[in-house]
RNA sequence: GGAGGAGUACCCAAGUCUGGCUGAAGGGGUCGGUCUUGAAAACCGAGAGGCGGGUAACACCGCGCGGGGGUUCGAAUCCCUCCUCCUCCGCCA
C-alpha cells in the first residue's frame, strides 16, 4: 500500500509514475474526493465525541450529587444519534478509500526502465557457456521420463494435470538441491533457515499483496478460509507482521524451503509439458527485512546470492532488469534471473528478486525503531527465489544430458547425491 | 471431538460480580540521578506505547484493556460473535 499522506501531497506525480506500469487508474481518480471527505468527517465526528465525553462527565457528577440529569441525558442521547450517523458515513468512505488503496500497485523506482511489455525488460548480464550437443537434445520431461525419475502420467492419475512424481534419483536430486541451496545460503550468505506453515490466512496474503486483487491465483481451503502458500515469501514476511523490530538487529535475512501452490489460472495452454509450470513445486525463498537506506544495496546482494547457486551448478543464465510494465503488483524494482533451457532455445525465469520498499511493510504493519524511544518507521522488505527447485531440475536435465540418455550431476551437488556423478537408466 | 479456564500497557499483575473523578493500582525491567575508584545494591526521580485528526512545530482532540459488533447519557466492567492460549478427557503422526 502507498502512503496516503504522500499520495495526497504528490497526487499528480504518483499518477504519472503509476501510469507507466500500464495500470488502469480509473478508481484512483476518486482518491482526492474520498480523502478530503474522510478528513472532514473525522473532524466533525471527533468534535461531537469530545462534546459527548464532556457531557457524560457532567451527568456522572450530577448523579453523584443526586441531582436530576434527565434533561442532560436527553441532549446527550441526541448527540449520540448524530455521531452514529456520521460514523456510518465515515465507515463507507473509509471502505471505499481502502478498496482503492489496496488495489493500487507500488510506485516504480527511478532506476526502473520505462516499458510497455516484457519485451522492454533490459538484459544486464549473462553468465556461462551455452552447451553444445553433438546429438539431438531431448526436452527435460523426456530425459526425466526415459530415466524413470519423473512421472507425469501417474501424477495426472492420482491428482490431475500440472503435478508430477519424482522417483529414485529424481526424488533424491530434488532433495539434494534443496539441501545444497539451504546450506549455501545459511553457511555462506548469512541467512537464517526457516520452515513455515504451508497454509496462511487472509491477513497474511493481504500483507504481502496477493490479496485482494489476485485471489484466483491461490488455492483456498474453504472450510478454514486458509490459502495454500504460493511462495514461502508469504509466511516468512508475515512472520513479523504487526511487529516493531529492533533497529539494531536489522537486517534480518531468512532462507525458507517450502512447497508452493499456484492455481495458474489464466495460463491454460502455456508450458503444458514438463516441470516449468506446476500447481505444486518446491522452492528455497530468500527474504530480507532491511532499513530503507540499505534496501537497494540489499537487492543487489540478494540477486547475487541467487546467481551464485546457478554458478555453482554450472548453469548458464542471464539477469534481466524488469521494466515498469513487468514489475508485478508489489515491487518497486525487480530482477529476473533466467536459466538456459537448450531445447527451447531460450532462457526461462528461475528466480525473481524484488525490492518492495515499504509497500508490503505498510500493508503488514512491519516497523522498526532505530533506537530506544525513536519513532517507529516502516522496514523495507525484499525477497527472491534462491531458487525454484523444479525449474532447476529441468535445467540440469536439459543442460547436462548425454547422448546415451544419462545426466551428469553437477559437481557441487555430488556430495548431496552420495558421491554419484551421473544419473543413468536402471 | 467433549468439559472447563484465561487474554489488561515492554513483562508480570489488580480492577470486571456491584458501569461513572480508573487511560487504568502495584511490581519488574527501562531511562535519568545520588552514592561508589568502577560496578552491584540501596535510595530519589521519570515515563503508555501506538494509530488517526490537527499544527510550520508545539498545543489540542479522538480511538485504544485479544478482534469485531451491540446495549447505555457513559463500557476494561453488561450482551452477542470471532480469534488465540492453557488444563483435563477422547482420538492421533
Amino acid at each position: 500500500m502507498l502512503d496516503i499522506k504522500y499520495v495526497r501531497a504528490h497526487y499528480e506525480e504518483v499518477k504519472e509514475k503509476l501510469s507507466k506500469r500500464g495500470e488502469d487508474l480509473a478508481d484512483f481518480e476518486r482518491f482526492g474526493e474520498l480523502d478530503t471527505r474522510r478528513r472532514e468527517l473525522i473532524t466533525q465526528v471527533e468534535e461531537l465525541k469530545a462534546e459527548r465525553n464532556e457531557s457524560s462527565q457532567k451527568i456522572a457528577e450530577m448523579k453523584r450529587n443526586k441531582e436530576n440529569a434527565d434533561e442532560a441525558i436527553k441532549k446527550t442521547r441526541e448527540l449520540g444519534d448524530r455521531i452514529k450517523e456520521l460514523d456510518a458515513e465515515l465507515n463507507t468512505v473509509e471502505e471505499d478509500l481502502n478498496y482503492i488503496m489496496m488495489r493500487v500497485p507500488n510506485i516504480p523506482h527511478e532506476s526502473v526502465p520505462v516499458g510497455e511489455s516484457e519485451d522492454d525488460n533490459v538484459e544486464i548480464r549473462k553468465w556461462g557457456e551455452l552447451p553444445e550437443f553433438g546429438f539431438e537434445a531431448k526436452p527435460h520431461w523426456e530425459v526425466g521420463t526415459d530415466l524413470g525419475i519423473l512421472d507425469f502420467e501417474r501424477a495426472a492419475k492420482t491428482t490431475g494435470s500440472r503435478f508430477v512424481f519424482y522417483k529414485g534419483a529424481g526424488a533424491k536430486l530434488e532433495r539434494a538441491l534443496a539441501a545444497f541451496m539451504l546450506d549455501l545460503h545459511t553457511e555462506e550468505h548469512g541467512y537464517e533457515e526457516m520452515l513455515t506453515p504451508y497454509m496462511v490466512n487472509r491477513a497474511s496474503l493481504t500483507g504481502t499483496g496477493q490479496l485482494p486483487k489476485f485471489e484466483e491465483d491461490a488455492f483456498l481451503i474453504e472450510e478454514e478460509d486458509y490459502f495454500l502458500i504460493p511462495t514461502a515469501e508469504v509466511p516468512v514476511t508475515n512472520f513479523h507482521r504487526d511487529e516493531i523490530l529492533n533497529g539494531a538487529e536489522l537486517p534480518h535475512a531468512y532462507a525458507a524451503y517450502s512447497a508452493c501452490f499456484r492455481s495458474e489460472a489464466g495460463s491454460a495452454g502455456r508450458d503444458t509439458r514438463g516441470l516449468i509450470r506446476m500447481h505444486q513445486f518446491n522452492k528455497v525463498e530468500l527474504v530480507h527485512f532491511a532499513k530503507p537506506e540499505d534496501s537497494y544495496e540489499t537487492l543487489e546482494k540478494l540477486t547475487g546470492h541467487a546467481e551464485k547457486v546457478l554458478q555453482l551448478l554450472g548453469l548458464p543464465y542471464r539477469v534481466l532488469k524488469m521494466c515498469t510494465a513487468d514489475l508485478g503488483f508489489t515491487a518497486a524494482k525487480k530482477y529476473d534471473i533466467e536459466v538456459w533451457i537448450p531445447t527451447q532455445g531460450t532462457y526461462r525465469e528461475i528466480s525473481s528478486c524484488s525490492n518492495f520498499e515499504d509497500f508490503q511493510a505498510r500493508r503488514a504493519n512491519i516497523r522498526f525503531r532505530r533506537e530506544q524511544g525513536a519513532k517507529p518507521e516502516f522496514v523495507h522488505t525484499l525477497n527472491g527465489s534462491g531458487l525454484a527447485i523444479g525449474r532447476t531440475v529441468a535445467a540440469i536435465l536439459e543442460n547436462y544430458q548425454q547422448e546415451d540418455g544419462s545426466v551428469i550431476i553437477p559437481e557441487a551437488l555430488r556430495p548431496y547425491m552420495g558421491g554419484k556423478e551421473k544419473i543413468e537408466a536402471k
